[in-house]
DNA sequence: ACGCCCGCCTGTAAGC
DNA sequence: TGCTTACAGGCGGGCG
């Protein structure tokens, strides 16, 4: 479900919300979402730990800990982290519960369980997960410098769409923002990068800031399942602003032309073939 | 080293 | 009103 944009939010929201609290108790209730070590190990080392900073990574949150150790959170597709009152009932699929000393829940719900839990050191984190350490720069959290984007990119092959989906080039995009940011360019997903001309490869640079600073400044995007939402359980509104995203049929807000959407591998991309070249 | 396809899961909506 | 099928923000692995 949440790529970049969605996970940011939700950083925020453990900044303001349980940085600085300590975890009183975490309860691990689904069988699949601690797979990466013992539950009772991944419990051990979170109870009585102080939450001192909470860090995004493309997709995956790193909270740190006042013992060394960090906390990983990936949601996968479904994931939601939730504040809440002990009192409140949990929801289903609720699969961890951490309560903390002053009060108060972190939850995490996930019905199709793809996302994780795990509690590493932050050595650990770029050597022995091979998925954290071979991560690409993440264009909110560090600017990446012009000459060095161009360099990368004519570095590599893959057609535009799928480069932009893979994590270890740039971190963070999914299938919603790689289709928003080549509309933003102007270009087709299905484009090499050698096929660019300086031109082009500037508005796919600029595209890529562009909107995912947007889509951060908007709170992500909810959809009609409404499967994204924040710490509060409250929806993005960066949906309202897509161009092409789930919008087969619709007029491209640019030029009129019906949006196009088109099967790849078993994922959709929406395009304007149009304004897309 | 790549691109494609599947599997991992549950829930929802569309189609018959 | 069913029952069945397709599809959904991610990712890793296996295949050719």
């Amino acid at each position: 479900m949440p790529e970049l944009p969605e996970v940011e939010t939700i950083r925020r929201g453990l900044d303001r919300e349980v940085v600085g609290k300590r975890v009183k108790t975490v309860q691990v209730t689904g069988t699949r979402t601690v797979r990466r070590q013992p539950k009772k190990q991944f419990v051990k080392r979170l109870e009585g730990a102080k939450i001192t900073g909470a860090d995004r990574r493309g997709k995956y949150l790193v909270l740190r800990l006042d013992t060394g150790d960090v906390a990983v959170i990936h949601l996968g597709m479904s994931g939601q982290l939730l504040r809440a009152q002990a009192r409140e009932p949990a929801p289903k699929h609720t699969h961890v519960v951490i309560t903390f000393t002053q009060g108060g829940q972190l939850r995490y719900v996930d019905p199709r369980t793809f996302g994780e839990l795990f509690v590493t050191t932050p050595d650990e984190l770029g050597k022995e997960v091979p998925e954290l350490g071979s991560l690409g720069m993440d264009p909110v959290d560090e600017p990446i410098p012009w000459v060095k984007f161009r360099e990368m990119l004519l570095a590599r092959t893959t057609k535009l769409k799928p480069l932009l989906m893979d994590q270890t080039f740039l971190a963070g995009i999914g299938n919603i923002y790689s289709d928003e940011i080549l509309w933003e360019a102007g270009l087709r997903h299905d484009r090499t990068p050698q096929s660019l001309s300086t031109m082009e490869i500037r508005r796919l640079y600029r595209a890529i800031v562009e909107v995912l600073h947007e889509a951060v400044k908007h709170r992500g995007s909810t959809l009609a399942d409404q499967q994204y939402v924040d710490l509060h359980g409250r929806p993005g509104e960066y949906q309202l602003l897509h161009q092409v995203y789930d919008r087969e049929g619709q007029a491209c807000r640019r030029c009129r032309t019906p949006i196009v959407r088109e099967k790849l591998g078993s994922r959709s991309t929406f395009f304007c073939p149009n304004c897309q070249i």
